[in-house]
DNA sequence: ATAGGGTTAG
């Protein structure tokens, strides 16, 4: 089979998959902490008490068992009220993670004083433990004890997420009363809790305030403008540092090449790389990680693999690293990969790993991978996990079935807006634009708020179903949660109206739009014009799509699309000229189907299967019957079609009709066929397959480059409007 | 104290 390499690439090795299926299903138990023998000194008499014979004993212990011995130790000798070395006692305990044991020793002291609450107070902050923090924090000023700079930082870490960020702002204001307003220690960690909590405005406002600015205080901004989707603000502020003579460690250039990241930068994330270098910090293990993510969400997945192929013993960031980097970049096959071989060498993995995995699964398109996964999941202690979950639910739209992307929608506990819009995405895949209407309604009735990803989801739907009158009313509903509409939402609506035939509306929409419209938008308009054969209109949006995008070989074919529904074959010739010139050439079309979890590929005019003899035995038999059946190729426009598949050959020999014809004769009567095509349904295609789900009784599910149809009874679930 | 890998849309 005479196929491109990126094609190779989206295609997945079948053998992979099928070899995935036996693995285990249960993740693997950590291994049960073991407990050393502690070498305990013989018992010293009181009068030998020594500070720092007890310090250094303490120092030595590995397990509570041991510290338990030398607290026993200190109520013999009468050193129970020691703060130092109960402290001491404290701090180990929180160290071996018991921090039930170290409340205990706390319990037991009558009046602490600041550095037993410190102690104490920083264990739970470490656990993770925040409602304790709290409550220590306010039963410590109840106690009248004053907080001190130790203090601060682990009880503002303590107010992170914003229902929390109230009590936040108290301790921000207690900071000025206990007079640490200008503690660089304190402040920084103050920066970073807005930042964290997405109040960017504040966390600026204490970094402008700071006089003497630490590299962590600049590391602080930095990724605080990163985290809050303003990469280039994060950029900015890079430079000023520099300016200021301040050498960034790594730390600060981890924050600085995740920015580059998210910019998509390669040119400049390649500096920072020269930076490391300079900086001699290409050793450090961690900075290795960034820039494995970097290079790997830049497309470079190559080099991003060079990283990591070079680490003896990945760790599990480095791990999930390359797994995302793959997914996000269309290496489905070798991020399933990876995280097959995480499994087969029994490698831990947590719940970011399955996000990356998962999201790698609904690439590949696969129902009964996305099974695999699915239950691979549910048996794990990650099936409660929401990241986890609104990747299952996105999977199983993309493979097709949104009736199991709802079951694992319904198991979901605590949904928030994601999970919500995940499912009315995935509705709108499949063109059930009610239902993701029906659902954005409950949601409200849930009090959840939803946000412009919902609204994209929910316009989409509306397109994919053709409720025009739903869609306005869902675009004037935005204003009401505050949501400014961006490109997407501003296309969905042109898509809408343009659709529904209705072009010069949507070309004066366009006209009043508030920011300058995009690709998107453009393309709506000429896509809209196509169907409805508006020439002059196209061609005026082809313009400026040429213009802003000069390089997307779809604008040309859907401009030559237009021609020829208009039967403007001489134009349609000069379009070729042009992609010509510019050294453009449309995708090969291909198919995809799925025949007991294997996956197989056909071309247009595929003759390399082995079972070649068969499927074309099988396609006349069918075109036959779809004559008796009264069908009617729509040749003439459809032949000139650039967007669909290469015209050399019949309509019968698209990928689409070949892998339908395979999947008949490899599959027992009333099996649905799943099917996916890289490019959108063609028009006769379209009305084929519906004659043959009622002629061979079956259903068959295609998925496009946008959507999904599911054909059944010899109709489609897109009701002809795609 | 400061960070790196994750979900919906594009």
């Amino acid at each position: 089979m005479a196929v491109n390499a990126s094609l190779t690439r989206k295609l997945c090795n079948p053998s992979n998959l099928t070899s995935l299926y036996s693995l285990p299903t249960k993740i693997r138990p950590l291994d049960p902490a073991t407990v050393s023998p502690f070498e305990f000194p013989a018992p010293v008499s009181s009068q030998a008490f020594d500070y720092s014979f007890y310090a250094s004993l303490i120092n030595k212990s590995t397990h509570k068992n041991h510290l338990n011995q030398i607290h026993a130790q200190l109520l013999v000798s009468g050193s129970q009220d020691d703060r130092l070395l109960i402290t001491k006692l404290i701090n180990s305990g929180v160290a071996f993670g018991e921090i039930r044991y170290a409340r205990n020793i706390f319990d037991e002291f009558r009046e602490p004083d600041l550095f037993l609450w410190n102690a104490i107070i920083r264990g739970y902050s470490r656990r993770n433990m925040f409602g304790d923090v709290i409550e220590l924090y306010l039963r410590m000023q109840v106690a009248s004890v004053s907080p001190d700079c130790f203090t601060f930082p682990s009880v503002l870490k303590a107010c992170c997420g914003l229902p929390a960020l109230r009590m936040g702002c108290r301790v921000h204001g207690q900071i000025f009363r206990h007079g640490f307003e200008s503690d660089v220690f304190v402040q920084n960690v103050l920066v970073a809790l807005y930042a964290k909590c997405g109040q960017i405005g504040p966390a600026r406002v204490v970094f402008d305030g700071l006089c003497d600015r630490t590299v962590v205080s600049w590391t602080s901004i930095i990724s605080g403008y990163a985290q809050n989707g303003d990469p280039m603000e994060a950029l900015r502020i890079f430079s000023q540092m520099r300016q200021s003579n301040l050498k960034p460690d790594w730390i600060a250039l981890v924050s600085v090449l995740k920015a580059y990241t998210d910019v998509d930068d390669l040119i400049q994330g390649k500096s920072i790389h020269g930076c490391v270098i300079k900086m001699g910090l290409e050793d450090e293990p961690d900075l290795l990680i960034s820039l494995t993510a970097m290079y790997a969400k830049c497309g470079q997945v190559t080099v991003a693999r060079s990283f990591f192929d070079q680490m003896e013993t990945p760790s599990l960031t480095l791990w999930n690293a390359m797994i995302s980097g793959y997914a996000k970049n269309g290496y489905a096959e070798e991020a399933v990969g990876l995280f097959r071989e995480m499994i087969s060498k029994k490698i831990r993995i947590d719940s970011i790993t399955m996000t990356s995995a998962i999201l790698a699964c609904a690439q590949v398109g696969s129902l009964e991978l996305a099974r695999w996964m699915d239950d691979y999941t549910t048996s794990s202690e990650y099936r409660n996990d929401v990241f986890v979950n609104t990747a299952l639910i996105d999977m199983y739209a993309k493979c097709g079935s949104v009736d199991l992307a709802r079951t694992v929608f319904d198991r979901t506990v605590d949904k928030d807006v994601v999970v919500w819009s995940a499912m009315i995405v995935g509705y709108g895949l499949h063109g059930q634009g009610r239902e993701a209407i029906d659902l954005y309604y409950t949601m409200k009735q849930h009090e959840v708020c939803p946000n412009d990803v919902t609204f994209v989801g929910l316009l989409t739907a509306c397109n994919h179903s053709g409720l025009l009158e739903e869609g306005w009313k869902l675009f004037h509903h935005m204003r009401d949660y505050g949501i400014e509409p961006r490109h997407q939402h501003y296309a969905c609506v042109v898509d809408l109206l343009g659709r529904s035939g209705h072009l010069e509306q949507a070309y004066d929409f366009i006209m009043k739009m508030p920011i300058e419209p995009g690709v998107s938008v453009w393309g709506a308009l000429l896509s809209a014009c196509k169907i409805y054969r508006h020439v002059a209109l196209g061609e005026y949006a082809a313009q400026q799509l040429f213009t802003l995008d000069p390089y997307n070989t779809g604008h040309y074919v859907q401009l030559s699309n237009l021609y020829a529904s208009a039967r403007l074959w001489d134009c349609v010739g000069k379009v070729r000229v042009l992609m010509k010139e510019k050294g453009l050439s449309k995708d090969l079309g291909y198919s995809l189907i799925e025949i007991n979890g294997k996956l197989q590929a056909f071309l247009v005019g595929d003759k390399s299967h082995p079972r070649h003899k068969e499927i074309s035995e099988e396609l006349e038999r069918l075109e036959k019957r779809l004559k008796e059946a009264g069908f009617v190729p729509h040749t003439e426009s459809v032949l000139h079609d650039l967007n669909y598949e290469e015209t050399e050959e019949t309509l019968c020999n698209h990928s689409e009709r070949i892998a339908i014809a395979f999947g008949l004769i490899s599959t027992p009567p009333g099996t649905t066929l799943r099917l996916t095509k890289n490019l959108r349904a063609c028009v006769n295609c379209h009305s084929a397959t519906k004659f043959i789900s009622k002629l061979v009784n079956r259903e068959i599910v295609v998925r496009d480059a946008t959507r999904f149809h599911h054909f059944k009874d010899g109709f489609c679930s897109c009701g002809d409007y795609w």
